[in-house]
DNA sequence: CAAGATATGTAATGTAATAACATATCTGAC
DNA sequence: GTCAGATATGTTATTACATTACATATCTTG
């Protein structure tokens, strides 16, 4: 069910990008990682960052206005994913948490509100960053 | 402490038409409604949303790049504010919830991150539009 | 192979936000 | 009152982010 598709010729260069980067990318620097590769025009890039994102392989920080790689070692579920990400050395950390996601549930219920997704972006200092 | 201060003219007409909008605002969407006022540039506008947002009379919401009022009768401290955004009417609910809040900062001291700005957003469809 | 679906290439345009600089208004010290 | 600094405003140009529209290519599958 849903099997993730091989990844198309763009779709590659874009993820592979994206894995090699220490912090998220706008669509425009990735494009201009992939100009020596033969991109020339965003649109190349944002086709393959809907599909990459549609396939959870890569998400969006809405805050950023850029795109991170998966860093979920197995695949995601259903379930909510959120990101600290901090303001001084731009690293990000994905993380899941079953509580916020009953506890959002439990809200959406109450207020009789269906959601179909959720943005959870913490901004701050990491660890190595204090 | 901290005493909100009177609003500056543009300040006063960006607040105005937040506060009748029935949905957020995109910086832009805002400057046509003060054409007529005598508004011209951009500027104008992200000037005044830079300190009403400073003083937390609105709130910008990241996954529309846009604006809204802030919905709270008190003032805010500095606790944590989510939304609920219908993507059927547009309509937008702020709200904050302690548990979750507990839980961010749980998730942050564990792992050393020390928070200064959380953004949660949910999309789906409000009680309604079902 | 033919037909439909998917992927790609390219140009132009639309939308969101800021930089740089000039001018005006307010506020408190003297 | 007036001078000086701070705050607010006005205006133009530019940068950054994202999509529309249309043409072409490649990949299925009957
Ligand atoms: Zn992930
Ligand atoms: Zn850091
Ligand atoms: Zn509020
Ligand atoms: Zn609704």
């Amino acid at each position: 069910m849903n099997e993730t598709p091989a990844l198309t010729k763009n779709q590659s260069l874009v993820m592979s990008v994206l894995s090699e980067a220490k912090s998220p990318l706008s669509a425009y620097q990735i494009l201009d990682e992939l100009r020596p590769e033969g991109l020339r025009a965003p649109l190349q890039v944002y086709r393959a960052l809907d599909k990459l994102t549609e396939h959870k392989l890569v998400h969006r920080i809405e805050s950023l206005n850029a795109f991170v790689a998966c860093s979920h070692a197995a695949e995601h579920g259903g379930e909510m994913v959120a990101f600290a990400i901090c303001e001084a050395c731009g690293r990000v950390e994905e993380f899941c948490d079953p509580v916020l996601q009953s506890r959002l549930a439990a809200w959406s219920h109450e207020h009789d509100f269906i959601p179909t997704r959720t943005t959870l972006e913490i901004k701050g200092r990491c660890a190595a960053c204090h």
